[in-house]
DNA sequence: AACATAAGTTATAAATTATAACAAAAGTGA
DNA sequence: TCACTTTTGTTATAATTTATAACTTATGTT
């Protein structure tokens, strides 16, 4: 890496943690080139060298939050990899939602609308999408396979034609990965996103006072049902 | 209503008409004031005579959006009434999806990011969100009460702090609803809504590839679950 | 018919994203 | 060291946007 590549570097990073700090202020759609520029102290035009325009901004904000998310999660399963399964995907679950809550404007812009014109370039998304869904995987098959704990019971009563349809691309790469453990894991992801989504986008608030308790045990009622 | 107030109510109407065709185009946030007017022929600041800025716009359509699907459920209850409530309730809950699937930017003005500076005014928005869940809460009184149905198992164990915290505001105005309904209702809908949102927002498709197959078999589960 | 109110107009201010044309700085090689 | 190239910044400008001000025209009432 050059020395020019390497300020290079240094100033993306700083358009992007500004670019955090302002969505953190006026939500996802406050982003202002105009503004972070100011903010940096340098013209609006100049930041174009470094972003093509709006959208490759968001994009490179979009592609870090899923690492990051990703990252959190990883370092969580291998923290408490010697524990429990189900001690494990607990914590790996917890994660979770502290750091959607610790990064709202990062989970929004994963999971909340889809931005004003901005359509997400699915070939760089799609691939990190998996990258948070693989820890829990993980888990389950550990869970499942090597110690050997029973489906729940109603996995039986699956219709054949939603199981053929599930996680297709997923299974293409990992085709021994039992088609039980893969609902298990969707459903499983979708109870707690949708809690956290909600929560993220004040819904859950009006309802349920104290949120960290009710998504703590809502994840211990989600594992007792799939056998945990 | 005189006749300038009908004229008035009409342009309103057109507006709130035209601004949700935009959002449909371009997403929730590609709503603009000055292409409304366009569009109406005429010209931008006129709009401002039935609408103080964007936001008082953007709320409109947001209590609108909640009044539609709560009518939505209304009638849908309404016309399953006879049925059984597992029954009736299920034909609520699909309700709900199809509704979403059929305005999804209502849906997103409703359930999605936070609009730009856009703060909601609760003091319109929270009564019109309890309208959306008093549909779902009026089956499982039917069920749980008239019927007789016991309570599934798993809610013995609810510790006792987060059921004290559970929809203060909710049972203040219906002091004799059991916690059990509650509860319920709350797991229940952030069930289903979840997944919605994860579909409307485009997170499901991925993963699954009949969404409607799964959220029916989805339902069931639920159901079975809370012993309806 | 006179008047008041409502509803529209144009003009303008202050932002925004983005492009063009140009200037200065940084790095490279003879 | 000097000339050349590339990178990185600048200012000027175009085309938008939301929103306000000042003015005009249409509508309804007395």
């Amino acid at each position: 890496m050059t020395r020019r590549e390497k300020f290079r570097q240094i100033t993306i990073d700083e358009i992007k943690s500004i670019a955090r700090l302002q969505m953190a202020e006026g939500g996802t759609a406050s982003l202002s080139l105009n503004a972070i520029a100011r903010q940096m102290g340098m013209s609006g035009p100049a930041l174009y060298r470094y972003f093509e325009n709006r959208d490759a901004l968001l994009t490179a904000l979009i592609v870090d939050a899923y690492h990051d998310l990703a990252a959190a999660l990883e370092e969580t399963a291998a923290r408490f990899a010697d524990q429990t399964s189900r001690e494990c995907l607990k914590q790996v679950l917890l994660t979770y939602r502290r750091w959607a809550l610790d990064h709202p404007v990062d989970f929004q812009l994963i999971f909340g609308n889809p931005i004003p014109g901005y359509q997400a370039d699915e070939t760089l998304t799609a691939p990190s999408a998996g990258k948070v869904f693989a820890p829990i995987l993980g888990i389950l098959e550990r869970a499942y396979r090597l110690e050997k704990r029973a489906y729940p019971a109603f996995l039986a009563e699956i219709p054949a034609q939603l199981q053929a349809g599930l996680a297709v691309s997923l299974r293409e790469n990992q085709p021994d990965l039992p088609r039980e453990i893969v609902y298990i894991g969707i459903v499983g992801w979708y109870h707690i996103h949708g809690m956290i989504m909600l929560e993220i986008f004040h819904h859950i608030q009006p309802l349920v006072n104290d949120p960290a308790l009710f998504y703590q045990y809502e994840i211990e009622r989600l594992m007792d049902q799939m056998n945990l």
